[in-house]
DNA sequence: CTGGTCCGATTGTCTGATAAATTAGCGGAA
DNA sequence: TTCCGCTAATTTATCAGACAATCGGACCAG
């Protein structure tokens, strides 16, 4: 048995465009043809090309700009993260899954981060300087912000783009947990991270990842 | 300097449609208002609201059905591969990168699912089950589905909702990779999931790891 | 209870028009 | 000449209104 169905023009209008990508061997930042032209092309409304390439757009395979007209564009992963993530089951999850899968995410960048350590200085001086900046924080918000610039940028310094993203998104529902830390948990923050930075810095990332789990899962402690 | 845009009407409908699902917790399969009815709340016409639930439909977060209504769609990432992966140009994501952030999470999860598995004797069988299914495996199009699945059902079995997102949205940009996978690799593949198994039941949660780092990391070798 | 028919609701598509943004080209001033 | 600002043309953004297609359920006849 096979379902019987009426294609939809949007639908057919964006294979097409898809398809005439493909042919035409185009590259991001290519033009394509205006709206009018693929309409008359595909022989439907303007209204069916429109809804078919703000789908396209939406994804990221075609970039529109008044005035100008359509390219093509490229797909980065920061974006689908952004509007997948909150729907595959991130949302309603167990806080300590949560922070389970930041310390896996945080903790295997560490072997990275140490190797591009290594290489480039900047990054030791940038997240010591972080960390010198935690003492001068006196209230809990310039905390959390400082808390989640240094670990953003620990993340950064691995190179892991899509880790990266992905550690973007769960910091958005992280939140919550950091407004709750009491101000004895800053102390130990503060210590924590340039400890952090001291045993990445002398290559033992063993002990770092240890010292960051700490860290991480000290969350566990203020759960319900 | 800050750049100035004035934002689209249709990106704020998609938007507020997104915190509509979210702040009404709707799960996979609920009703949203009609058409009429979103443009009205929002404050815009129907078109532009519209495009929204378009772009929203693309990508399977809503879908629509005529005479119907919108619903709350489900993700699947069948869908995502056909349209992200139709052009490899398009894609923006280093794959060393991509590799190595699986090797994170994939491995990240090991010690959670070891200890999953001591709890619960059906992840073991389970696991098992599909490590056998790969030596029936006669074309490469079964031994990935398989390989896609065997993985899948590790990162379930650790529990850790998010990383299976994540995971299976790695996936979609891994897509590529697999299916340049040669004969050769397929038998080492097998005898690979299958060791795995028997380290992760005898709790042996460092070798497992190694054993799948360098499972993934196999990948490489068909780098240019 | 069963089957068919009709009606209202909702999305799908079209037409035509206007607003807003960008680019290119022109003309004038220094 | 060179540079600046203005205008016009191009293109997308948004709107309003209309009609067709489709679906679900109410209703009715047997």
């Amino acid at each position: 048995m096979q379902a019987i169905r009426r294609p939809k023009l949007r639908d057919q209008a964006a294979e097409q465009i898809q398809r005439y990508i493909v042919s035409n061997k185009l590259v991001p930042g290519n033009r394509l043809p205006t709206e009018t032209q693929l309409a008359e092309a595909f022989g439907v409304s303007r209204l069916s090309v429109r809804e078919a390439t703000k789908s396209l757009e939406f994804l990221g395979i075609v970039e529109s700009k008044t005035g100008v007209g359509l390219t093509v564009g490229r797909i980065d992963m920061e974006r689908l993260t952004e509007h997948l993530g909150f729907h595959t089951g991130l949302l309603d999850v167990d806080p300590e899954q949560l922070i389970d899968s930041r310390v896996i995410v945080e903790t295997g960048v560490l072997v990275h981060v140490a190797r591009n350590m290594a290489k480039d200085p900047a990054i030791e001086a940038e997240l010591r300087a972080l960390a010198e900046r935690f003492r001068a924080a006196r209230d809990l918000k310039t905390w959390i912000e400082l808390d989640i610039q240094f670990h953003r940028t620990l993340l950064e310094a691995s190179g892991l783009k899509p880790l990266l993203a992905f550690s973007d998104l769960l910091n958005v529902f992280f939140q919550r947990f950091r407004e709750s830390v009491k101000r004895a948990g800053w102390q130990l923050g503060i210590e924590s991270h340039r400890r952090l930075v001291d045993l990445l810095a002398a290559g033992q990332v063993a002990e770092a990842t240890e010292e960051l789990r700490k860290h991480i899962e000290s969350h566990k402690e203020r759960l319900p």
